[in-house]
DNA sequence: TTTTGCCTGTTATTTGCTTAACAATGTGCT
DNA sequence: AGCACATTGTTAAGCAAATAACAGGCAAAA
């Protein structure tokens, strides 16, 4: 009732950017490390030390004066806050390019996020492993789900069936969805829904080329 | 002058919207429809038509009150804004899943977006083409980019050669890049620069789905 | 003809987040 | 000891974007 409630308080921002700090201090404690400054975190990721500061202090993490931060200590508050204590288990669902892709990324990375199935429909990929991880038949969704206990898909089938498996995927139980579709799905309120379109961001980025090259040009 | 540096001040979600509105738009035609409110593009992507309708008083396009917005005006209305009349010239910087899942996504649908290059280190895929699209060494990115007149890049190595694949792209003139690695990079002032990290998406996602079931269990 | 209802287009308010400003504190140097 | 300085933690101001509120208009119904 308290501290939970406290914690979901916080700016969605914040929360991606914890989960970026710790990723960074990670890897400054690999080089051996101990501690470090508000301005050095800043560094890493592109952002000011007033706003590193700022997530930390509404996290209530407190660094020493002289040396900053204890690298150990944060990753431990950062994981307390923003991992399950149980562990998430991930699904991915369809097993083309992008599929296959984030299976990568995300394996062995997080020991508390694990990526424990993929589903297809293709008959060649079904029943095969890739990177240890079994590919069901989507049309096993709701059973191997139950099954396997997965809490979060990662959506990546074509566009033209994510409405549908969208659906198969709540009727299952699934508790989040990250929709890398580009076609934007529908869930009751109680599933948490992220969606990226990576045209859309491309064609932002062609924008802003765009524009900037008009203004030189003049 | 005038005109351009009106657009430049659109907020930078509104120009995503557009090109989801596009898409959405582009879709409606092809089923034969020739005009629609603003609560029909609304109820297609998650908004509200409030927020429609007043991205499209930003850009100046107004609709009738009976009818709606006529489908095909709007499309082009929107293509004036975001497409640049030239076209812009991509490369894939990394040819592994990802990379070859947005060379799929890309390919064909936007015909002022186009994927001309794709770079690798990897001897046998060097050469080779993809989707019509040939593979480059990184070796010759300058060359290449400057050739085939690439402003945008999307960035898609392993994490451990971004910085430096990235002073290559800045290096031999390119003016946009989309970072897809999870490690962030420095460009210059001039090149527009976004970034999307999967991985701390994912983690977000399990963050609220952690939080939610700790509510629940209260 | 008047009224009702459903749209659009615009202005005002609120919200969420970032940036700036500054007080507090401990360390090393003189 | 006393001063200068770099750094943290907090409060206040500023911005960007979403939401709410509402004025205006046309078309069909009464």
């Amino acid at each position: 009732m308290k501290i939970k409630n406290y914690y979901k308080n916080l700016p969605h921002k914040t929360i991606e950017r914890l989960s970026q700090y710790r990723r960074a201090l990670m890897i400054c404690l690999d080089n051996g490390k101990t501690h470090i400054f508000s301005h050095e975190i800043a560094n890493i990721q592109h952002i000011t030390s007033v706003q590193v500061r700022r997530d930390l202090m509404l996290i209530g993490y407190s660094g020493t004066l002289r040396k900053g931060y204890n690298i150990q200590d944060l990753i431990e508050v950062i994981s307390h806050i923003i991992d399950d204590e149980e562990g998430i288990k991930v699904a991915v669902v369809g097993m083309g390019n992008l599929g296959r892709a984030l299976m990568k990324y995300v394996r062995g990375k997080r020991h508390k996020l694990e990526v424990v199935a993929g589903f297809d429909t293709n008959e060649e990929k079904i029943g095969k492993e890739y990177k240890g991880v079994t590919c069901y038949s989507i049309d096993d969704l709701e059973k191997v789900i139950d099954k396997l206990n997965i809490k979060l898909a990662i959506l990546t089938v074509p566009a033209k069936y994510s409405t549908e498996t969208a659906e198969k995927l709540v009727d299952a139980g699934i508790k989040g969805i990250l929709n890398y579709t580009p076609k934007p799905i529908r869930v009751p309120e109680d599933v948490y829904l992220e969606e990226y379109d990576m045209i859309t961001t491309l064609e932002k980025v062609a924008f802003y080329i765009k524009m900037h090259q008009e203004e030189e040009g003049e």
